[in-house]
RNA sequence: GUGGGCAUAGCUCAGUUGGUUAGAGCACCAGAUUGUGAUUCUGGGGGUCGCGGGUUCGAGUCCCGUUGCCCACCCCA
C-alpha cells in the first residue's frame, strides 16, 4: 500500500466522478419536484452563529448537545459573548428561516417556497447511511398555516421518491406535536407520570427522560412498553386549533391520494416543530426504511426576531436515499444513461506516429469548436495500438486516425468503434458526418 | 459516548498447528514480423503484510498497545 499520508476525514468521502452520476440524478430530481410545486432555490451559508442552532433545535436536543462542528470567531476571541463560535449547519431549516427574516419576507411577500441542496455536517459515530459530512435536500414553506400547505409538502416528498422510482410501498406517516403551549403542557404531563417510575425503566429511557421526554413513548423494552401503557395521551391537551388543522391535513392527504398512517410515535428530535410531523418510510427496507423528515414549526421564524410567521418543510438525506436506492436496484438505467454517457468520449482522436501529435491536438480542437463532444486523445506517446486500446475502454463512440497520409491530404479515418468499420473523409465533413451518424442512432 | 468485527499489491482476497526469496484473480504497462481496439497468448512493474513494542532460533501468522475502517446501540437525514 502506499505510505500513509493523508485521508479524507472520518466521516467524509471523496465523491469521485463515477459516485457522482448518482447522486447528480438524485439532484437534478429533487430540483425538478420542488420546482413544480413552485418552490425556488436558496442557498445559505454552510455556517453560522452557534447560538442560531442552540436556539432553534434546542439546547437538549442530541445535535446540539454533542453533534455540532464549532470553529471559534477570531474576531470574538478573547471576548465573552454567544457570538464567539460559528457552526457549519448541521440542518438546513435555521439558516433559511434566517434568511427569510433578514430579507424582509415578513412584511413584503410572506408566502415562500423555497428549497434548498447542499451539505450538512453533524459530529457524529460514522455508520452505514450516517456520515459526518452528508447532502440534504429539503424544502420550506413560510407564511401560510393552511393545511393545504403541510399536504403538499408531504405530496412533494413522495413525488421525489416515486420520481427516483420508488413504487407504491412508499408510506407516509404522520402525526402531531400541538401548537407549542400543547407540547409544553403535554411534556410537562409526561414528565409527572414518568418521574416516578424512572428507577424501573431502562436505562436509556432514564438518560431520555431528561433529553426529550417524548421519546420515552416509544421505547421498545417490553418492560418500559406496559409502563408508557397509561401515559397521558397529546389527545388530552391538544387544543381546538391544533386538532382542527390535524384533521384537515389527514383529509388534504386522502384527497389526493396520499392516504396517512397515523403514528403517534412520531416525535421528532428538534424543538421547534409544532404541530404536524412526518415521515416518509418504505418498510421493506427495514431498520433504515426512513426516508426523510419533517414537518410545520410555526414558532420559528418569531424565534429568530421576525413577525410571527408559521412555516413546514422537509429534508432529506442523500447518503440514506442513496443506499436505499442500491438496495432496491434504483434508479433504472435509462433514468441516468445521459449521466453515464457524459463520462464516456464520442470521438477520440488517434495518431499513428509521433509525427502527427500536433495535427492531431488541432484536430481535436477543430472538432470540439464544431460542436462534437467529448473529444479526446493521447497524452502519453502511446502507440497507435495502444490508443485505439485506450478509445475502446473509454467508451469512444468513434476513433479518428491520423497518418502521413490523412494529414498530407487533409483528411481522416472515421473508425466506428461498435461496428469496427472505417471511412476515410475530408477533415471538414467530420463533424457534420458524426452529428448525422448520432441522431440516427439515438 | 457504549459494544463488536476487520486491517496482506491500485481493487477483491488466499496464506495451512509460527519455518526458507509473501501468492492468485482483476486492473495497469509492454510485446506477439512493424497504420488499428473489445477475445487470446507471453512478459513486466508494484507489497518494509496499518503503525509501535513484546514472546521466539525464527512472526503476515501468537500477546500488548496504538491508529484507521466497518457494523450495531444511542440518535437521526
Amino acid at each position: 500500500m502506499a505510505k500513509a499520508t493523508f485521508q479524507a476525514p472520518r466521516g467524509t468521502r471523496d465523491m469521485l466522478p463515477e459516485d457522482l452520476v448518482l447522486t447528480r440524478h438524485l439532484e437534478r430530481t429533487a430540483r425538478a419536484v420542488a420546482v413544480s410545486s413552485g418552490f425556488a432555490e436558496i442557498r445559505t451559508p454552510f455556517f453560522e452563529e452557534t447560538r442560531l442552532f442552540t436556539r432553534s433545535l434546542g439546547e437538549t436536543s442530541d445535535v446540539v448537545s454533542k453533534e455540532m462542528f464549532t470553529v471559534p470567531s477570531r474576531a470574538a476571541e478573547g471576548k465573552k459573548g454567544s457570538r464567539s463560535s460559528y457552526t457549519f449547519r448541521p440542518e438546513g431549516t435555521a439558516g433559511v428561516a434566517r434568511a427569510y427574516v433578514n430579507g424582509g419576507y415578513a412584511a413584503k411577500a410572506p408566502l415562500q417556497k423555497w428549497y434548498y441542496l447542499g451539505p450538512m455536517f453533524r459530529y457524529e459515530r460514522p455508520q452505514k447511511g450516517r456520515e459526518r459530512q452528508f447532502t440534504q435536500f429539503g424544502i420550506e414553506a413560510f407564511g401560510a398555516t393552511s393545511p393545504l400547505l403541510d399536504a403538499e409538502v408531504v405530496d412533494l416528498a413522495v413525488r421525489f421518491f416515486e420520481a427516483l422510482g420508488f413504487g407504491s410501498e412508499l408510506e407516509v406517516r404522520v402525526s402531531t406535536m400541538g401548537d407549542s403551549s400543547d407540547r409544553d403542557r403535554w411534556r410537562e404531563a409526561l414528565r409527572d407520570y414518568f418521574c416516578p417510575q424512572l428507577e424501573e425503566r431502562c436505562a436509556d429511557c432514564q438518560s431520555r427522560f431528561e433529553r426529550n421526554v417524548f421519546r420515552l413513548l416509544d421505547c421498545k423494552v417490553p418492560r418500559c412498553v406496559d409502563l408508557s401503557a397509561e401515559a397521558p395521551q397529546l389527545a388530552a391537551v391538544l387544543g381546538e386549533e391544533a386538532a382542527d388543522h390535524h384533521e384537515a391535513f389527514l383529509a388534504a392527504l386522502r384527497v389526493i391520494g396520499r392516504e396517512p398512517v397515523v403514528d403517534s410515535s412520531i416525535v421528532r428530535g428538534l424543538d421547534y416543530y409544532t404541530r404536524t410531523v412526518f415521515e416518509v418510510h418504505y418498510p421493506s427496507l427495514g431498520a433504515r426504511s426512513a426516508l426523510c423528515g419533517g414537518g410545520r414549526y410555526d414558532g420559528l421564524v418569531e424565534e429568530f426576531g421576525g413577525a410571527p410567521t408559521p412555516g413546514v418543510g422537509f429534508a432529506v438525506g442523500f447518503t440514506a436515499t442513496e443506499l436505499a436506492l442500491k438496495e432496491l436496484g434504483l434508479p433504472p438505467q435509462e433514468h441516468v444513461a445521459d449521466l453515464e454517457a457524459e463520462r464516456c468520449p464520442c470521438v477520440f482522436v488517434a495518431a499513428v506516429s509521433d509525427a502527427e501529435r500536433g495535427s492531431v491536438f488541432a484536430l481535436a480542437s477543430r472538432l470540439r469548436r464544431e460542436g462534437v463532444h467529448p473529444v479526446v486523445l493521447d497524452y502519453r506517446g502511446k502507440s497507435l495500438k495502444a490508443q485505439l486500446k485506450e478509445a475502446s475502454k473509454s467508451g469512444a463512440a468513434y476513433t479518428v486516425v491520423l497518418g502521413a497520409n490523412e494529414v498530407a491530404a487533409g483528411t481522416a479515418v472515421l473508425r466506428d468503434m461498435a461496428a469496427g468499420e472505417e471511412v476515410a473523409l475530408p477533415q471538414a465533413e467530420l463533424a457534420e458526418h458524426i452529428a448525422s451518424q448520432v441522431i440516427s442512432s439515438a
